[in-house]
DNA sequence: TGAGCGTATTTGTATAGACAACCACGATGG
DNA sequence: CCATCGTGGTTGTCTATACAAATACGCTCA
């Protein structure tokens, strides 16, 4: 067995007995000379707990043991910032862009709606502690576009209900994970190492039952944890 | 940027203009002399591409490319499922293991129960068309490790309910999202730029409601997808 | 003919050294 | 008190060399 990987393995349990979410490792000169090994030995030890999710490096700063996922129920009718912000954590929404444009093809076939339904959408970023979290784009139906642009931050739902006396349930729910593409790693100021979670939600209105909302949002797979509750 | 990067990024394009699966790309050595640089430089390069999964190493004999670059589109609902035995696929368990243990301390403290509890833990592989696709451990409370011996394939909830009349409600369910271990990549036969879905979940008797079942299941992320259903 | 061996080729691992890029933090100066 | 600069420490990248391990393939020999 190759040495880097016996460390690797080392380091694993060490990790997970003697450190905790946010411990810095050792330097890594100084890991290579306990393990008696040149720093490119070590380093391609510690790329192995990185690759695992385990540790994230930082330039300048030291190699750090990653934090443990956020969680966010699913279940719940509520929306994404009420979770979180119950967890305490600061919570900013930034608006990157809202438009109208026609539903599109794939949407309207998974719909079961005319392609050229006419939707409002609004991209946003969800950052926390100022670090982007998650992308979404919410495809609204049913709504004027001056009135969406007023949208600057906040939660979208309380918006809505403010604006049209919209009160939201949640429909299906899908959730897949993939590897981001390249556009997503700079927009959540990831590496390529880290995946993805792709949930597409919709949500239907507590009146009608007609489809309000179609979102779409990718998530840092590091950061979040997703319970469904029966 | 780097100089590692900018020849992934050639090779890239590379691959996809001029090769085909299976093809060899020509041997590290005489990339690295037509790039102009070191041999490690130019594996960082092929480093990457591996990590994204469109070439595989094999020692010996060269680095292969493996298939066309994959579209991330979300506009191809029709692939994956989560119900894969409703679309006629041969599906297949396999049991890799099956023993009896205390509960350990981490699920201990997560289920509230004395870490000595014993278990019986079944390690279960989960074939799709005879290539693995989910790797499962099922901790499983008040049953017998011989009877459970007896479990060889089928589904195990069936097999509960034949044995000890177990009827199961499913409870909270939590998933997450990471890369796979180097264990897990070989076991599940997918290389390193694949993600995998950890799903924990819980089930109750549906009788007493008492913890029939704590499973821990890790599936290929690139063949499933879940849906919550309201 | 066929099995086995040896050799060339290719990737895998490890060492060593050098410098760049980046960050935290204290010292300095206004 | 605050902004700025410098410096030391840490990770990031690149080069150079050497040998190990695995494979393919031709050669030899029975």
């Amino acid at each position: 067995m190759a040495i880097y990987l016996t460390i690797a393995t080392q380091l694993r349990d060490e990790i997970r007995s003697q450190y905790t979410h946010g411990d810095l490792l050792p330097p890594e000169h100084q890991l290579a000379k306990r393990f008696n090994v040149n720093r490119h030995t070590l380093r391609r030890a510690v790329d192995e707990l990185v690759h695992d999710g385990l540790v994230r490096r930082f330039q300048g700063v030291g190699n750090q043991v990653v934090s443990t996922p956020i969680d966010y129920a699913l279940d719940h009718p509520s929306c994404f910032s009420h979770n979180l912000s119950k967890m305490g954590l600061p919570l900013d929404t930034e608006v990157l862009g809202c438009r109208q444009e026609p539903l599109g093809e794939v949407l309207a076939e998974r719909l079961q709606l005319p392609p050229d339904t006419p939707v409002v959408v609004i991209r946003t970023c969800r950052c926390i502690d100022d670090k982007p979290s998650t992308l979404i784009r919410h495809h609204l139906f049913n709504v004027d576009l001056q009135q969406m642009r007023r949208f600057s931050s906040g939660s979208l739902h309380r918006f809505l209900e403010q604006s049209y006396g919209f009160q939201a349930n949640r429909g299906t729910t899908r959730l897949r994970t993939r590897m981001p593409t390249f556009d997503e790693c700079g927009q959540l100021a990831i590496g390529r190492g880290i995946p993805v979670m792709e949930i597409h939600s919709r949500y239907h209105l507590k009146e009608s039952g007609a489809l309000m909302e179609y979102a779409i949002s990718i998530s840092r797979g590091d950061l979040f944890e997703y319970s469904v509750e029966p």
